[in-house]
DNA sequence: TAAGCCATAAATTTCGATATTTTGTTGAAC
DNA sequence: GTTCAACAAAATATCGAAATTTATGGCTTA
């Protein structure tokens, strides 16, 4: 766990900290698009943003430049930027593939993992362990801190894969289908049962059953790509 | 094939136009770091780079962040950017994903292409095959038509696959192999019988032979590695 | 209704100012 | 004589503001 370069905290790619207003206008900009505070498929008026975000033109342009790469925003030539939309039909596509990497990840996760990567396994389980009780009693604040407890533990299974590739796909997908949850329901998997996945998941790893583990990997993913469909279709129809 | 948003002939995403200068500085630079002209690993001076490409800080800047983005260029807090660099491990893992990627592309092009994906294979392989002929004859410089075709033909396969996501990772992987490609040998894959692999390729493919198809795309991925692992590990003999 | 035109809004770019890193030099300590 | 720290100078990256270019929406006219 030597990183001198690891993420920060959310799916922040890149430094720890921000060295430049870039960088920082980069990280909150990708943290509220995630989040939805930036509505999918909405204009991304640029001097309404230097104000909201404090910065000025360059840093600004150059951040959402970093967030087309990402596929977070969309450029259209002489336009100007749009936060990238939401379609049912892309998230069913961000779930097949997703479920191809994470089960490759998880497979090579599982086989090369060493007695760090079972400890790191254990530890990010039972911090989310912990947030959930907390989440289950009283309908708190801690929303923000399961979500990031969710994503190192997702993160720390597949980390011993040694692909930087596959982090680097599962990272961008987790991190699609994170927009698709928060839009569609902004508690949802944390009501669901969803640790009782967990908890079979991790056993299955730490067991090294290369198959059982994928196997609930994906039904995992299926969950809650259920749910974020349902709500999308309610959504629809509420709409129409 | 109706494309209003279609690929540039190389690799370029986005518009098939440049519309701004940041767009086209984008694209020179991509083409120039996947062709090799801009060395691995080197540092890109900011003031160079405006005069080589003839632009301004600002749009120069958005087009390397976009390539950050694309995992060609990297990023340092107040130090600037670097040309991606290129290594060995970087190489086993790129080709293992693609594997695993263009695999599962191939199978869900073939299972659900239509006579208009069949017409584009077909067309794209007899392209290559042209420039291939033309390439044996005389060492000419039909070399980045070649690859041109050669890009074209291997998109062409996998377009029918119906997965945005699947298209993209595939791209990203495809350009980064090309970097390791035009690195150890400028001409490599044309010499090889590749011709061949690719003819077994498309007869699997369009006669709906989904494995027989994956294990060519495979075999023939593996034989591309082969060739460049080779060409990397003299290059290595010969520094040392 | 549709094409042309103007005014406004917005995106893009240039350019110079500012902040940071890198390089080179000096001098003191060992 | 070598190493190292402190410092200054140069190179370089970053940023902000205003000029420029392009799109947009409304209005007129045919």
């Amino acid at each position: 766990m030597s990183d001198e370069q690891a993420e920060g905290g959310n799916g922040t790619k890149g430094a720890i900290v921000a060295k430049t207003l870039a960088d920082h206008a980069y990280q909150r900009i990708r943290r509220d698009i995630v989040a939805g505070k930036l509505a999918p498929g909405s204009k991304l008026r640029l001097e309404a943003l230097t104000k909201r975000y404090d910065v000025g033109m360059s840093p600004l342009r150059e951040a959402l430049a970093r967030l087309v790469g990402d596929a977070l925003a969309v450029i259209e030539g002489q336009r100007g930027f749009w936060v990238a939309p939401l379609s049912i039909a892309e998230f069913e596509d961000i779930t097949r593939v997703r479920g191809l990497i994470e089960t490759e990840a998880m497979q090579l996760s599982i086989e090369q993992g060493g007695p760090d990567w079972e400890a790191a396994v254990r530890v990010s389980y039972e911090d989310l362990s912990k947030l959930e009780r907390k989440l289950k009693k009283k309908s708190d604040d801690a929303l923000p801190a399961w979500e990031d407890a969710n994503r190192r533990f997702h993160e720390a299974l597949v980390a011993a894969c040694g692909s930087p590739w596959l982090i680097r796909f599962r990272s961008m997908l987790y991190d699609q289908s994170e927009r698709y949850r928060r839009i569609s329901l902004i508690r949802s998997a944390a009501d669901r049962c969803v640790h009782d996945e967990h908890e079979a998941i991790v056993e299955a790893a730490l067991s090294r059953q290369v198959l059982k583990a994928c196997r609930l990997t994906e039904l995992h993913l299926r969950r809650t790509a259920d749910v974020v469909r349902e709500a999308l279709a309610a959504e629809q129809r509420k709409r129409a």
